[in-house]
DNA sequence: TATTGTTATACTCTATAACTATA
DNA sequence: TATAGTTATAGAGTATAACAATA
């Protein structure tokens, strides 16, 4: 099958690796019933207690709208608390619950192994050096 | 904002950096109305005229259901046909169409000018570790 | 029996626009 | 006026399961 100009194309190798990592994900931690966005979402919070959603959109470079969504799914499934923020009362602080925590526990080891394994084909000189351009093309500081 | 144990993780550094490059290339070439992943599916055809959908699939690595939906936006947008093929009754021979094959001369150059732009992080030689990099890692041969 | 394509159903992610409550 | 969050609406992408037609 020829893929014409694609292999040449960062973009397109950028979605085919994603799209591997995301597959291994859902392969190796789905049972775990989050998607890396949420898994994402959740180092987070766990990271910065009481940040506002507003903050975390930024950060992430999503809308408000769309990381509302995201925050309402981990909410209705129990791994975050809204409450109310002390000092701005438009805004939510947000916390991850008791069972968010054990969540995030027993998803780190899981997520460490899944990295190791999906990226065996490389060495760790050449992960690292993966990491390094990845964040420089993000522009992620 | 404390990122923690994120920066680290290749999954995370890779879903950030093909956020980047879907929010540049959805500024930069959006007008012409396609994702990148139509582009991949044009550049594909345009590639192996004839194609059925099920070596498609395969060579993409996603279902035979999803690529149907995919397609099927294509062809409801004029830019591809579905074709009986001469030797499969059950298979369809995919070919670009007229207005598929003028979307496709006008989105390749576009689509160097915007990988040329959302990469300028990087110099030349770091552009082409990064795409042997995740070549490797996604498999692709 | 196996494969090709379609349809039905469902979920995640994302966005824009309009709305409210508050700053 | 501007910001925080929500809701409504929409579209892309993905998947599984069941089905008809064909191999």
């Amino acid at each position: 099958m020829d893929r014409g100009i694609l292999p040449t194309l960062l973009g397109y190798q950028l979605r085919r690796a994603q799209q591997r990592m995301f597959q291994h994900f859902a392969a190796s931690v789905g049972d775990l019933g989050v998607t890396p966005g949420q898994v994402g979402l959740l180092v987070m919070i766990g990271a910065n207690p009481g940040v506002s959603q507003a903050a975390l959109a930024k950060a992430l470079g999503v809308e408000r709208a769309s990381l509302g969504e995201t925050v309402g799914r981990l909410v209705a499934g129990g791994h975050l608390q809204r409450r109310p923020s002390p000092v701005d009362r438009r805004s939510h602080a947000l916390h991850l619950t008791a069972g968010g925590e054990a969540l995030l526990e027993r998803l780190l080891p899981r997520i460490r192994e899944h990295e190791t394994a999906a990226a065996a084909r490389l060495s760790a000189q050449e992960r690292s050096t993966l990491r390094r351009l990845l964040r420089r093309l993000a522009g992620d500081e």
